[in-house]
DNA sequence: GAGCACTGC
């Protein structure tokens, strides 16, 4: 029955051609549309050609559940356990076998740090695909870069084509088993980009793979749309009264424009006569919890038609079954990093127009299943004149993380092969905050502080208030915190019609300094929570407990794992991760921790203006405490921040007051004033 | 006194 399906797949045709094309080549860019069974079959097709003989082949993934699903399916279809010919490697969770596992799924990032912490040429590795090429996230841009040096170092010197294709298969396979350990890699990638991926490396062969989408009939707007949310609901119940069954799928760029559109749809729907088919709405994004997102998979009770409010989640991230229509909006919201060459910078956040390649992402949502519709919000002139696709995350995104990784491997970003290069500013801004942190010195190299930060999966500012934490004795502490902080998901969960209970219920946990010793009580609260009752007690009070007070356990059980990561670390860099004020009580800890968190965020930081603004002390913007912060009605001399954002103002978030003495103790503000 | 796409170590 698998089996049978393995065959029918539209890959399964080209199969040996495809095989032989990858054994040809030592780069090969792979372009398929969705369900065409790419990212299920090459690996075992090549599996089953042995060109893999010597070694594992990796098949990265931008994401984790998509690695991790991945690999249960092609284990089942190898009619093998999971995690021993196939196996999955994703942060927290892995499952290969160090003998057995032939075919490893992975998140990019694993990937990425295995080549960062063991400096090698990935020599486990004979073939290396990586899927998903297109989103261009960072980690893969990265990959890219680095498989293209190790290639060259494992396969000899670059061989030109002619040597590829004059290369007598066997004997050449023979010849390089005793003296090398050649690397094959595979792009695979969405329909857009492939010329840039082959150019880069050295215009490697494109294959084309077909996919197997039903039709999808667009409809464009005639005219240009100002208020796309009323909009989207004329279309919705054009649809609804017009067209056959089936449900419907709406694009929009954030969760107001999806909850101001579900109760729209609700109030129409309410009006329709009590024969019509009814209208069951469901929302999905990323900030709601996942028991409400999940809602949007089950089918809709006979009688009524499914509409589904959507961000961007709802575009790559998550299939949903059973749609035949699409509204697209057009819009999305996009976050984009503007660093400063000063140091730091801000992340904006703002409703933009969709690009070529969302747009047709968003159209085939529609055609899963059978013959589907789109309707874009849109003119045709407005989608022509859409750029093809996103930019690359590298060229939005800070860079402080990667370019401190960098330096441990003794390199630099800004001399690296990678396929877009970020420009000087966002470099310089990277360089200012790693020197802020301690972590390089003035003349850029790495310091042993910086070393030990770099072992830490975080962004290096938290890095560097753990390591900060020692000198302090509070490392248990913040150890509480940072892994909250860098969870996925957020600790405090937003209804927006129940506003007041919620704040009530955060009010328990307030501290007076702000949202980091606010968190830390939260934490502590959490732990006590269910504590000497039986597991399964334990577990249902915790959830309780959460939902009481309103808390996102997700991001609590999330974070727990990190601490647990997290200690680990400690140990090996040499630290106590069990570091804590015991004498002096409360205070003190107060002081210790915030003074460990200050460290990392010195260069977060803003001093009360006189007129009551804050005005950074690097960069001298005008910022604004986020409402949603504990601090948000106190004016108090000087505060330290997690980040910027820029939605209407420019927000400060997880805000915390910290002492103005801490600066002029601060080792580089101290060294600015003399 | 106001609002936030998505990943990942």
């Amino acid at each position: 029955m698998i089996q049978e399906q393995r065959h029918n797949l539209p890959i399964a045709k080209g199969k040996d051609a495809l095989i032989e094309e990858i054994r040809k080549n030592d780069v090969t860019v792979l372009l398929g549309e969705t369900g065409s069974g790419k990212t299920t079959q090459i690996p075992q097709y090549i599996l089953e050609s042995g060109l893999a003989r010597n070694g594992i082949i990796a098949i990265t993934q931008p994401r984790r559940v998509a690695a991790t699903s991945l690999a249960a399916r092609v284990s089942q279809e190898q009619n093998t356990h999971l995690g021993d010919l196939v196996g999955y490697a994703v942060r927290f969770d892995e499952k290969h076998d160090e003998q057995k596992t032939k075919i490893k799924y992975m998140t990019d990032g694993m990937l990425v740090r295995e080549m960062m912490m063991q400096k090698g040429l990935l020599g486990r590795y004979s073939v290396i695909i990586v899927d998903e090429a297109h989103e261009r996230t960072l980690r893969t841009d990265l990959l890219l870069a680095k498989l293209k040096e190790i290639q060259r170092k494992r396969n000899g010197k670059a061989r030109t084509q002619d040597d590829a294709e004059k290369g007598k298969g066997k004997e050449k396979e023979n010849n390089s088993d005793d003296s090398s350990n050649p690397l094959k890699i595979v792009i695979m990638s969405a329909t857009i980009d492939a010329e840039k991926f082959s150019k880069f490396f050295d215009n490697a062969k494109i294959l084309y793979v077909q996919g197997r989408q039903h039709p999808v009939k667009i409809y464009h707007s005639a005219t240009s749309v100002l208020d796309y949310t009323d909009a989207a609901l004329r279309t919705f119940f054009q649809i609804h009264t017009d067209s056959a069954p089936g449900d419907v799928l709406i694009f929009l760029p954030g969760q107001e424009d999806i909850e101001s559109l579900q109760k729209s749809i609700q109030l129409f729907a309410s009006q329709l006569p009590v024969s019509a088919l009814g209208v069951l709405v469901c929302t999905m994004f990323a900030a709601q919890d996942h028991s409400q997102n999940s809602k949007a998979f089950f089918p809709a009770p006979s009688g009524m038609r499914k509409c589904i409010l959507a961000t961007n989640i709802a575009e790559t991230s998550i299939t949903i079954s059973g749609i035949k229509y699409v509204i697209d909006t057009g819009k999305c919201k996009e976050k984009q990093y503007l660093a400063k060459a000063s140091g730091g910078g801000f992340d904006t956040l703002l409703t933009r127009d969709i690009t070529k390649s969302s747009a047709t992402q968003r159209t085939g949502r529609a055609g899963r299943e059978g013959p589907g519709m789109c309707f874009r919000l849109y003119t045709e002139e407005a989608f022509n004149s859409m750029s093809e696709s996103g930019e690359p995350e590298i060229l939005r995104c800070s860079l402080t993380s990667t370019i401190l990784n960098l330096k441990c491997l003794g390199e630099k970003l800004e001399e690296m092969d990678v396929m877009d290069k970020p420009d000087r500013d966002s470099i310089a801004s990277a360089l200012k905050t790693l020197w802020l942190l301690g972590a390089i010195d003035a003349s850029q190299q790495i310091t042993p502080s910086g070393f030990k930060m770099s072992y830490f999966p975080l962004e290096p500012q938290y890095a560097c208030s753990i390591v900060a934490s020692s000198t302090y004795s509070c490392t248990s502490a913040i150890l509480d915190i940072v892994s909250v902080l860098s969870s996925s998901s957020k600790l405090f969960v937003d209804i927006s019609d129940q506003r007041e209970a919620v704040s009530d219920a955060r009010k328990k946990f307030r501290h007076s300094s702000g949202d980091h010793m606010t968190v830390l009580n939260v934490v502590r609260a959490y732990r006590e929570i269910g504590e000497g009752e039986s597991s399964k007690a334990a577990k249902s009070a915790r959830k309780e407990w959460c939902r009481k007070h309103f808390l996102n356990e997700r991001s609590l059980i999330e974070a727990c794992d990190i601490r647990k990561q997290l200690v680990e670390v400690c140990r090996r860099v040499g630290m106590d991760a069990s570091a804590a004020v015991k004498e002096n009580g409360k205070e003190r800890e107060e002081d210790a921790v915030l003074r460990s968190i200050g460290h990392g965020l010195a260069g977060n930081s803003a001093f009360l203006q006189p007129d009551g603004s804050y005005k950074q002390v690097i960069g001298q913007t005008i910022v604004k405490i986020h409402p949603g912060s504990a601090l948000s009605e106190k004016k108090v001399a000087a505060i330290i921040y997690d980040d910027l954002m820029y939605t209407n103002q420019i927000y400060a978030r997880g805000v915390s007051a910290i002492s103005k003495s801490f600066f002029s103790s601060h080792p580089v503000f101290n060294q600015r004033k003399a």
